[in-house]
RNA sequence: GGGCUUGUAGCUCAGGUGGUUAGAGCGCUACACUGAUAAUGUAGAGGUCCGUGGUUCGAGUCCACGCAGGCCCA
């Protein structure tokens, strides 16, 4: 017989995903699930571009997995879903790879290699591993289109990208500032954070600290610190503490924690042995001040004294003083604007009182908290102008004092007689040692020495000490770094800041948390974007300067540079010619070379404009944040459409834009919450005022089995690539998806794989197998459009179908509301708990019940269908999760009745389920009264079978009865209606109802602390003693006549929750509501009956044993052993026969060649033997 | 240091709005079943619900302060 329905044997999970991707590829499923929705709405989904230069990984598999499932879904549900796949191929990793590959440094571009080799070699390597991604992509079932993606290096998207930043410099979102920096005087170069993490640069070095006071300004504000000040004390001062005594010159502000404690101490200064008062953190009290001075009389002290006398005169904390003004301690130079605002007490968050003082002081040209803070409360820096005029730090770019300080240090050292190692003019003071000067020199002093012998001297230095503290260096000159303002190109954001909060709130954030706090608090705090990177490889800042700065140009199009290039032709400025290409490229010829023009460096570089004076221009040397890259692609990755552009469209892009604006859905790791997250949202509100995403999960990380993070060096890093092989893409997805949300980190464990391999799969497959075993051997055929009307179905078809239309409700939910987890855990619930283990082992004495007449009884065909419909719909339910098995159980089902559903054009003419529509539910089939009965009969055969183990009487042994307390009507006619199932499943003969009538129930009165709590609140211990200690009368009554008044109480129905306790005399088992009482009496008769059934049994085994087919006829000859075994199978006999297949069963006094079977309680010789 | 987040059985996780006996699966132990069978069922053991305070008649759940892990910042 051929078998319409596949039988699997030895499934092979990762075979049937590469079979079915075959298939796929054959049948160009993928695009014609797209193209099947032309006209139909859209979905839109944006790719977040993997970067291909390094190897894909296991988490990879678990973020296109989420991504998968809701694109899948929503096709299903009939939108249209095009999936445009991009590439990211900008940024430091490449650089780095690229660096490694060559062993080379950053130092040597442009020396050992030129930036156009350099640039050319990291083209080369970001698509290094793109087959490995486009296998993965493919092998893990991830649909997107990797035919056409973008590409972020492509110069269609760069352009675009100008134009982006264009449309920012002209509504003024675009401007160049500064921000403090990592700078290495000795090598004239920033360093990026991750030089600064390179090994080694982190040394331990003795610098030179200093406490220094700052003198309060006696004012309105400060009075209250004046007030304890006794005789003698000249001055009140705050102390703060620096590693760097070199930036106190440029000090402009002090800070201070808000809810830090302070207080105010009387003392003197150890170096000047003036009295003081001086403000320092409570806590930091004891560093500076020896518990032997506390609280001795000032009056005592005497300079040289080695006890110094202190006294606490009162505490506040740091917000009494936030606003208090001082005294500039090194009064060389004045701020060049807002003098005003300077020299104040701020609050700043990253004040600790760890070490130091608790005050911190603040320059803001030499540190980022510094700057940061300073920006907040609008206080100025310390500058001074250089000969152009431009606005420069106190420190070159050499690390040394401009001459303006270094003058004043001069007549310091003049003024104090400083003996120094040489003859110090005002250019010699550096900040650092970065001119190798003879450190050895007896005289030698460094310029924090120099300044902190002036602060002695001068009564503004309170402790001098050197301090040994780790300090980061320059890793190609070992020289210290210098924190630096730095020039760099900043978009606007805080300009917007307001409205990016607006909007974000109309986002759907997975989980909620991410948007609210994570990236809410985010968008509060925001600063400037810093654009600016220094680097080689990258998206080059489109704006051209002359050399003064005084003009400048952002280029916005190809066109509009190649105007500007003719331009500069004409004024001389500049000789190469560039000429457009198809319209999208350009290319470049220099000195006789002639090559194609991308946007890169160097060749963007060598291009001059002239300004409208007449001026060379030259290109800002900065590239852009590759976030910028990523943040852009909604539009970048269509490109420009100059068409478009010329006729003025403020959405100038090519075909695919329309109707792809904003995603619907997008979703990356939670670690993009401030990258890809935040670019695509920001350029969307400077842009567009809109949002770029309404939809977003942020996906939690994927961690090992322990815990841990995955990594080389602790080798517990998952190859994806054989974690597929092994088990196939469906096992691995189903895990993740079904383990914990999305959000959540997962702990990866392979067991956990073969768990749901075991545990789901396993018995879907085999409840799949179940079906095409039986339906082959009948050969059902699924007739789409004539099925057994619903109303003849049984009461178990009613409920599994009940379940079903349940199940497809809450799983769209859960797929609607971006909970794929819920989805899965439903799925599999269904599956597990209800499809196999009820209704498949329920039914299974319909399904090899022989035909009569060969013929399909009506019966029959409808638990076929039920069950058909049943694996159906649960293939197309768990399809986004598990596509390749989800397809293969659809193609299974249903490859067989393909033609003729095409010709009727019903719904299985569909190739593969990723085609169809997804079902709704039908409501008309849900049966709420149904699901809860039948979870009734569960419960209740689950404490049948408890007390049957309890008292070792087996289920085939048939017992009289079970009682069953009723305490609602209701609650039996919901038994009633599955009485039979239960009866058959726990091998009983009736279920007996009975109520307090029978006077065999004792009830239990408990109190429904949830009502009563609203009533009584404080009284509940009370109301709760008194429904404790209800009678059986009580209850009896208020059941009854709804009502009670017991010891002042008026008590209602509704106040107590009634059950029934116990049976007198029976051994009872309770679930919650449920209670069951069993009869184990056990008669002849029912013995008799235990015995037909064992041995049904045993007969059954032995066919199995001896290699039977399910449909052999056999005899049965048994040896005569006891009057009650040959009653039983004399009265048995039909049953017998029936269900072991035998014509023939024959009592017999001997039977030389039979075989022994154990009965448990004693032993049967039987025979058994085939009929040819 | 800050923001966000997690902490429930040996492991992985559920536990609307507070309600008195905290659940599931896996694993373990025992038993049953043996025509879904490299399956299946039932039962049992296993808990300081991270800690300490607080609010409340009542806290796994709410609040405060901690501890430990994670992510992102500084």
């Amino acid at each position: 017989m051929a078998k319409t329905y596949k039988e699997p044997a030895n499934l092979n999970y990762a075979q049937l995903a590469s079979d079915i991707l075959n298939f796929w590829k054959s049948e160009k499923i993928f695009e014609q699930s797209v193209a099947n929705r032309e006209g139909a709405p859209t979905f839109t989904f944006y790719e977040g571009p993997p970067s291909a230069n390094g190897t894909p990984g296991i988490h990879h598999v678990m973020a296109r997995t989420i991504k998968d499932i809701f694109c899948r879904f929503k096709t299903l549900q009939g939108y249209q879903v095009k999936r445009k796949g991009g590439w990211d191929t900008h940024g430091l990793p490449v650089e780095l790879q690229v660096e490694k590959q060559l062993g080379i440094t950053k130092d040597d571009i442009g020396k050992k290699i030129s930036i156009e080799e350099y640039n050319r070699k990291c083209k080369e390597t970001v698509m290094m591993y793109k087959d490995q991604w486009d296998d993965l992509t493919m092998k893990m079932g991830y649909w997107v289109d990797l035919d056409d993606p973008y590409i972020t290096y492509d110069s269609n998207y760069i352009e675009t990208l100008w134009w982006i930043l264009k449309q920012f410099y002209t509504k003024g979102l675009l401007y160049k500032g500064y921000t403090i920096q990592p700078f290495s005087p000795a090598a004239g170069t920033g360093l990026s954070s991750h030089e600064l993490n390179l090994p080694g640069t982190y040394k331990t070095v003795k610098d030179t600290s200093v406490v220094a006071q700052f003198k309060v300004k006696r004012d309105a504000k400060s009075e209250f610190l004046y007030t304890p000040l006794e005789g003698g004390l000249r001055g009140v001062f705050i102390l703060a503490w620096t590693t760097t005594p070199w930036t106190l010159p440029s000090n402009t502000a002090l800070a201070v924690g808000e809810k830090i404690q302070y207080v105010q101490v009387n003392t003197f200064n150890t170096y000047t042995h003036q009295p003081v008062s001086v403000i320092l953190a409570k806590d930091l009290v004891q560093k500076y001040f020896s518990e032997k001075g506390k609280d001795l009389d000032l009056q005592t002290y005497k300079p040289g004294d080695k006890v110094i006398p202190y006294k606490v005169v009162q505490e506040f904390t740091g917000k009494q003083v936030v606003g208090v003004s001082y005294e500039q301690l090194m009064p060389y130079i004045q701020p060049l604007y807002d003098a005003d605002k300077a020299f104040k007490v701020v609050a700043g968050d990253f004040v600790t009182t760890e070490d130091g003082t608790g005050v911190v002081h603040t320059s803001p040209t030499f540190g980022a908290d510094d700057f940061r803070v300073a920006k907040q409360y609008g206080i100025p820096p310390l500058t001074v102008k250089d000969e152009n005029g431009n606005e420069v730090p106190t420190v070159d770019r050499k690390g040394k004092f401009v001459n303006e300080i270094g003058s004043k240090l001069k007549e310091g050292v003049e003024r104090y007689k400083i003996k120094s190692h040489k003859p110090l003019t005002e250019t010699d003071f550096y900040v650092k040692n970065y001119t190798d000067e003879d450190e050895s020199h007896p005289d030698y002093k460094s310029t924090d020495v120099i300044i902190s012998i002036i602060l002695k001297e001068e009564n503004k230095a309170f402790k001098v000490e050197k301090y040994e503290h780790t300090y980061p260096h320059c890793w190609r000159t070992d020289k210290p770094v210098l924190y630096y303002p730095l020039d760099s190109w900043f978009i606007k954001t805080t300009a917007l800041k307001e409205r990016m909060a607006e909007l974000n709130k109309t986002i759907n954030w997975k989980p909620e948390s991410t948007g609210t706090g994570r990236f809410g608090n985010w968008l509060e705090n925001l600063v400037d974007w810093n654009l600016s990177r220094s680097r080689y490889w990258g998206t080059p800042l489109p704006i051209w300067r002359t050399k003064d700065g005084k003009e400048e140009k952002c280029i916005g199009s190809l066109v509009e540079l190649q105007e500007e290039i003719e331009k500069a032709k004409k004024a001389g400025v500049y000789t190469p010619s560039i000429s457009f290409e198809g319209g999208t490229s350009i290319s470049h010829s220099k000195g006789g070379l002639r090559k194609v023009f991308d946007l890169h460096r160097p060749y963007v570089d060598e291009i001059v404009l002239v300004s409208p004076s007449g001026k060379p221009m030259y290109r800002e040397p900065d590239l852009i944040d590759v976030w910028f890259d990523s943040g852009a692609m909604p539009y970048a990755q269509w490109g420009l459409n100059h068409e478009l552009l010329k006729k003025g469209d403020p959405m100038p892009f090519n075909d695919g834009w329309k109707g792809a604006y904003p995603a619907d859905f997008i979703s990356e790791g939670v670690d993009q919450t401030r990258g890809w997250f935040f670019t695509l949202h920001a350029i969307a509100v400077l842009l567009y005022d809109s949002i770029a995403f309404k939809n977003v999960i942020s996906t939690g990380l994927l961690l090992d089995k322990d815990g841990n993070k995955m990594s080389k060096r602790l080798g517990n890093v998952i190859n994806p690539f054989e974690t597929l092989e092994q088990f196939g893409p469906d096992l691995v997805r189903w895990y993740m998806v079904e383990n914990a949300p999305p959000w959540e980190n997962l702990k990866f464990d392979l067991n956990g794989v073969v768990e749901v391999q075991r545990r789901f799969f396993g018995t879907l497959v085999n409840t799949y197998s179940f079906f095409a075993l039986y339906a082959n051997i009948d050969g059902f055929v699924k007739d789409e459009v004539n099925n057994v009307p619903f109303e003849k179905l049984t009461h178990l078809d009613k409920w599994i179908i009940s379940k079903l239309q349940s199940l497809i409700t809450e799983v769209t939910e859960a797929y609607t509301d971006y909970e794929p987890t819920r989805a899965a855990r439903a799925i599999q619930e269904f599956v597990n708990d209800h499809l196999s283990n009820w209704y498949v082992r329920l039914n299974r004495k319909r399904f090899w019940q022989p035909n009569l007449r060969g013929e399909l009884s009506e019966d029959k065909k409808a638990a076929y269908e039920t069950l058909y419909q049943c694996l159906m719909v649960t293939a197309q339910l768990m399809s986004p999760i598990a596509p390749f098995f989800a397809d293969w159980l659809y193609k299974n089902l249903s490859d067989n009745i393909r033609d003729k559903a095409r010709a009727g054009n019903t719904p299985l003419r569909q190739v593969s389920v990723h085609l169809t529509d997804l079902v709704n539910p039908e409501l008309a089939h849900r049966n709420m009264d149904l699901e809860i009965s039948m979870d009734y009969a569960q419960r209740i055969c689950s404490l049948v079978h408890s007390l049957r183990k309890n008292s070792r009487i087996k289920v085939r042994t048939p017992l009289q009865k079970i009682l069953l307390p009723v305490l609602d009507p209701r609650f039996a006619e919901r038994i009633r209606s599955v009485e039979e199932i239960i009866k058959a499943e726990v091998n009983i003969k009736h279920i007996e109802y009975i109520d307090d009538t029978t006077g065999l129930v004792t009830k239990k009165a408990k109190p429904n602390f949830a009502k009563l709590g609203r009533q009584y609140g404080p009284r509940m211990k009370e109301v709760a003693a008194v429904i404790n200690s209800f009678t059986q009368a009580d209850i009896q009554q208020i059941e009854k006549q709804g009502a009670l008044l017991k010891e002042g109480f008026n008590l209602v129905l509704d106040d107590v929750l009634i059950s029934s306790e116990d049976i007198p005399g029976w051994s009872v088992a309770t679930d919650n509501d449920l209670t069951v009482a069993l009869d184990i009496t056990l008669t002849d008769e029912l013995k008799r009956e235990g015995i037909a059934r064992d041995f049904v049994n045993r007969v059954q085994n032995l066919r199995k044993d001896m290699g039977f087919a399910v449909l052999d006829k056999i005899t049965i000859e048994v040896e005569r052993n006891g009057e009650t075994v040959a009653s039983a199978l004399t009265q048995y006999s039909d049953y017998i026969r029936t269900e072991t297949q035998a014509i023939r069963l024959e009592l017999k006094d001997q039977i030389p060649d039979a075989a022994e079977v154990d009965m448990d309680d004693f032993k049967l010789n039987v025979k058994i033997s085939l009929i040819r």
